[in-house]
DNA sequence: CTCAGTTTTGAATACCCGTTCTAATTGCTG
DNA sequence: CAGCAATTAGAACGGGTATTCAAAACTGAG
């Protein structure tokens, strides 16, 4: 064999994320992303090709951590609506902790790059599925017991919550306020009656 | 007096915007701008001062011509509820009817530029304010009559159709379809009862 | 008809972009 | 320890970036 790796795959990939999280895909030059991974042109490119496809590993790598994460949630013990909210906390405490206020990558790679780059577009839709999956899961558990009105469509309301959620993903950016998150939230549970 | 404009300030200040909105402040060049509104560099410069500025610019009249037409239906005649629908249903309008699915400028431009760009971001909060309020104008005439339960805040109620109509701008970008958006509405709106 | 005042023109500025190249360095295998 | 093979380093590439400049073109007032 031959000379090995000096950086971490997975590691440097996580620091060109937090650069094109918080600037963008034009904001971010691969001089920007260069300094922040602390590797070597040379290694960047033969290790992730090139902008754009460096660009959607990282995506991808934000996408899986996410989604496990919500997926977590939703497997959790708890009543319906206990999950429910568990999922919207989970996120306004991501975006509300974060100093940078970056948001949601997937949001801002959505308004910044769709329609456009095919790619993206490709990941944000399976994100949206995946994510409308989540909150029917929960809605037709809720149904189940009672806790949530069964006359309703499952699929319309997982539509809802996700459209909810990609809203509170913009007014993070101007309002990156815990409380009154939890309060758009709580108005919004009010569909379940 | 001297040598008089070759062109009309207005129009290719909205020959601008189209290209700022549809690719962004980071995606869209001097070139592409000069190109799109045809007139030379140096009286871009003159007239918009640099490209921040122009940016801004076009993001403010998108903003008045945006913000006149929804107060129009605010205003309009019809029950709360219609006026609420209609709003929406305006919105959705112009999202559909767009070939290019460039979606909602001021979204796009909060995604892109908040925080980092304090004049757009400043911008961006009037407009929520500003659409917040005609919500609440809303609310209000609408628990007056009756149609809306007046035990609930016309704050809340207004910061979560705010949100719902962020919600909107981004999942438009994915799925442009009016019958599905119009469906989410339907959800959203017994939120009122 | 002159000429001051403005706009237009198109080139030129200096710098940054994404990407690639060559050469030097390194660690593993035989 | 020799030699292979991959990684590293850093310069170099052509082209694009936002912005400015000097000169030409033009209009209307005196």
């Amino acid at each position: 064999m031959a000379r090995p790796r000096e950086f971490d795959e997975q590691e440097v990939l996580q620091k060109a994320t937090e650069v094109f999280w918080k600037k963008g895909f034009h904001g971010s030059s691969m001089q920007d992303l260069v300094e922040a991974m602390d590797i070597n042109r040379a290694s960047l490119y033969d290790t992730f090709g090139n902008k754009q496809h460096l660009y959607l590993s990282c995506l991808k790598s934000y996408h899986d951590i996410n989604q496990h994460e919500l997926a977590g949630v939703v497997e959790g013990s708890g009543s319906a609506r206990d999950r429910l909210r568990g999922l919207f906390i989970l996120c306004i405490e991501r975006f509300v902790d974060d100093p940078d206020r970056k948001g949601c990558f997937i949001a801002n790679a959505t308004l910044e790059r769709v329609p456009g780059d095919p790619a993206t577009q490709q990941l944000v839709c399976k994100t949206v599925q995946e994510t409308e999956q989540l909150f029917r899961v929960i809605v037709e558990a809720g149904q189940q017991t009672g806790e949530i009105n069964p006359a309703l469509s499952p699929k319309e309301l997982a539509q809802f919550w996700t459209t909810m959620l990609a809203g509170l993903r913009v007014v993070v950016k101007i309002n990156p306020d815990r409380a009154a998150l939890e309060d758009l939230m709580r108005v919004a549970m009010r569909v379940l009656d």
